[in-house]
DNA sequence: AGCCAGGATGCGC
DNA sequence: GCGCATCATGGC
């Protein structure tokens, strides 16, 4: 790729939907503006909008190589070829026509282990706010366009790190504080290895995660899925307790345990997806947000 | 007022 | 092994 430096991209896409994406529960920054949405990747500043077949994208940083926005957006993955490993029946074939063109991101291993330890028992708008006010107060001021307003990074390990209990419950994180603090000294000290959990198999990288306090099975997979792309993670939240007891259970009450069993067998080499697409067809019908 | 939110943990049984 | 209370906070 030697294209010049352009501040403005354009990619044409096909089955995306880019609202969908960016508004289904696994990036928490991106706010929707008149132009399109907000939000910061990897430290910088962006904005994203969709027109059709086409995908625009506007930085601060000239770029020259556009990859790291392609693997954030996932724009090149074969959305076909995943919606054809789902399993044939009414529930997943309705959640499939609903939510056509949602893809899963491809997040920073560490703001997405951070967002989903504060996730815990949170309503997701809740959790912007969580996400908002934490990176105001211990991430960097970024660069933005003149007349956007003011932008900040996500705190590295290492800012949280250095913080301590009481401090971090000042803003509100509540029982999520102490959990979020360990997280933040395991990674910043080596301990937890992010980077090495991309060549684990999957049940030793959620192994690893479920190493720190506060990270369960739940979360785990939730990381696994949204920074990771492991196809077989299957996150099972109330929302997903709900879609999988009405569609496949006859609206019965069904331990957990008995859920993550019939989802590890149900749902096929993409239950990734499969599980995406369940939980945003739920979130759809009823949404409190 | 009581219940719920993309949960996890520790306790009693 | 299971069910249950508890954790902190905000909105309905």
């Amino acid at each position: 790729m030697d294209g010049v430096f352009e501040r403005v991209a354009n990619f044409s896409v096909k089955d995306y939907d880019l609202e969908a994406t960016l508004n289904s529960g696994q990036a928490f920054r991106w706010e929707k503006t008149a132009d399109g949405w907000e939000g910061v990747i990897n430290g910088r500043w962006a904005r994203l909008s969709q027109k059709g077949q086409w995908i625009r994208a506007e930085v601060t940083h000239p770029v020259q190589d556009w990859s790291w926005l392609r693997d954030y957006l996932q724009l090149d993955c074969n959305i076909e070829g995943i919606v054809a490993t789902f399993p044939d029946d009414p529930p997943m074939t309705r959640a499939t026509r609903a939510c056509h063109g949602l893809r899963l991101l491809r997040q920073d291993p560490w703001e997405c282990l951070a967002s989903f330890i504060l996730s815990s028992s949170k309503q997701i708008r809740h959790i912007r706010e969580l996400i908002r006010a934490l990176s105001k107060q211990r991430g960097k001021r970024i660069t933005v366009p003149e007349g956007r307003p003011p932008w900040f990074s996500f705190p590295t390990p290492e800012a949280i790190a250095a913080d301590h209990e009481e401090a971090l419950r000042q803003l509100k994180l509540g029982f999520r504080a102490p959990y979020l603090l360990e997280a933040a000294r395991y990674v910043s000290s080596g301990q937890l290895n992010l980077e090495a959990l991309f060549s684990l198999p999957l049940e030793q990288a959620r192994a690893e995660l479920m190493r720190l306090s506060g990270v369960g099975f739940k979360i785990a997979d939730c990381v696994l899925l949204f920074a990771y792309g492991f196809h077989s993670a299957f996150p099972i939240d109330v929302w997903m307790i709900k879609s999988l007891q009405a569609n496949y259970f006859g609206g019965k009450r069904v331990p957990l345990k008995e859920l993550q069993a019939f989802a590890e067998n149900h749902f096929g080499s993409h239950r990734d997806y499969a599980q995406q697409y369940l939980f945003h067809y739920q979130r759809m019908g009823n949404s409190p947000e």
